[in-house]
DNA sequence: CTGGCGGCTACACGTCTGTGTAGTAAGCTG
DNA sequence: CAGCTTACTACACAGACGTGTAGCCGCCAG
């Protein structure tokens, strides 16, 4: 395009100009092209107060322009989103890609300076998730999707896939999961004392999140009871339940069947 | 419209209408009073769509009253949400106590029945953490220390309470974890199929997440080197890193450091 | 019967939102 | 030079929102 000419003479340095005001994968500028400003500060408001809660005006206060001026180049909000939408894929991507490529994967430095523009644009992603937008629904999807594939391949550690499973609600549940994380920033930070998006809260996050998932937080008898639970659950609930067909007697013991894991956050809740 | 109040002063003016309209701890009706009606439904469309999304308009048009109907109950659209706060917790505890006292926690049919109504409730609670309401903090809050004291407790199978652990960290993920499968409502039951709030997809999340809980997904190989990746970042960063000082050498090789579980969800998304 | 009272509605007001339009300045092209 | 495009601003508009107000209609105490 031709705002280059413009954008250049304009004090914005030689940061070139098609739409993400920078060199392709080079490093963050302080001047960007007015247009990536907005972008910019577009995606950091829809993260951290969402789509509907985040004006035009807001977006072009915090970019530093009129907010006409936001119309002029996105013409409407629905399209800023998008465009937020296509540039936090692209440049997560981009990241990725330098990430192998340099082979500076391996570099903790590396990956931990860029983490706060990493996690910001999975943040936005997040968000995005709850605001409905339609890009992120199909990220979600392609999430699970991959988890899925990945889960197919057996390189999940553990007792391995098991019987009957339903590597679908496991692959949602896992995706859903690690997105809550995100979109609770606020409330994880506030319980950290830190920005869990600052190096020291994202240690700490992720160290809580390998032991999560390194260890079993239920032992071999209480998952037993709480499946032998659904299973009677589905028993009792002729549903389409994946191939069970009910029973006669609705009085029985399932030893105390709900205290398990799901009930646990419900427990919680409740009590404060 | 005009039939309905009359009807409806008719048959509910001895509850006294104090604010959930029907005997305490009773049954539902299916004629509420119209206050409780507006209750509920504002309960349901901020779950769905989030407090700033709905309209007050919308509620009424939900709930089958004028808007300013919900102005002369609630006064203001704050006090509205307080409104559904208090009897979101108080509905909740109400039903787990009736849950425990009657005995009916052994009871799935129960227990599944009233489901629809307790997972709304909380689908409610984990709505509100992501649109700021200050009583949803405050819940988050709680079910964290909750989850702290839970794991103080050692209750939690497994290799037990790790030497140096972060159980802050760790309640504060789980619960995050927990709720974003509920504030991910809409993509997980497409994802399922099914609703996951219907008796059949809350089987089938609810085996999942035991699943997910009662093995380990990383085998102790990667989550040692995932730990030992943290270490580096930690060691390298200065900040207020809990305890450890910076070492000198900026080049060594963390074995492919950052392949495992936090970096799942990354490459997925930008896989799309 | 009468008067007050609470549930309930209709309608109006000010504000804020996304959007539209007119206009200015600067640079490239001819 | 003129003519066009582009970045950018100021201002106006319609609609939707939360909120305010006046009033209707059954009820029930006196």
């Amino acid at each position: 395009m031709a705002e280059r000419k413009v954008a250049i003479t304009r004090a914005t340095g030689g940061d070139g100009g098609d739409d993400d005001g920078r060199g392709r994968a080079g490093p963050h500028f302080v001047d960007l092209t007015a247009r990536a400003r907005i972008r910019d500060a577009a995606l950091r408001l829809f993260a951290e107060q969402g789509f509907e809660a985040t004006t035009i005006r807001g977006v072009a206060e915090a970019a530093g322009v009129s907010s006409g001026l936001v119309r002029h180049h996105f013409g409407a909000k629905e399209a800023l989103r998008e465009a937020c939408d296509t540039y936090a894929l692209e440049r997560a991507m981009a990241i990725k890609e330098e990430a192998v490529v340099a082979g500076r994967l391996a570099d903790p430095t590396f990956m931990v300076a860029v983490h706060p523009t990493l996690l910001l644009l999975q943040r936005y992603v997040a968000r995005s998730m709850v605001d409905g937008s339609a890009a992120a629904a199909g990220l979600f999807d392609g999430m699970v999707a991959e988890t899925e594939r990945w889960i197919a391949t057996g390189r999940l550690a553990g007792p391995g896939p098991d019987d009957d499973d339903d590597p679908r609600a496991f692959a949602a549940a896992l995706v859903a999961m690690q997105t809550g994380l995100l979109i609770l920033h606020d409330h994880v930070s506030r319980a950290l004392g830190t920005d869990m998006l600052d190096v020291d809260g994202q240690v700490r996050l992720g160290r809580a999140v390998v032991d999560i998932h390194s260890r079993s937080l239920l032992s071999a008898e209480q998952a037993a009871q709480a499946r032998a639970a659904y299973d009677e659950i589905q028993a009792r609930w002729p549903a389409r339940a994946r191939g069970k067909e009910p029973a006669g007697a609705p009085d029985e013991q399932p030893p105390r069947a709900r205290d398990e894991e799901p009930a646990r956050a419900r427990d919680e809740e409740h009590r404060q």
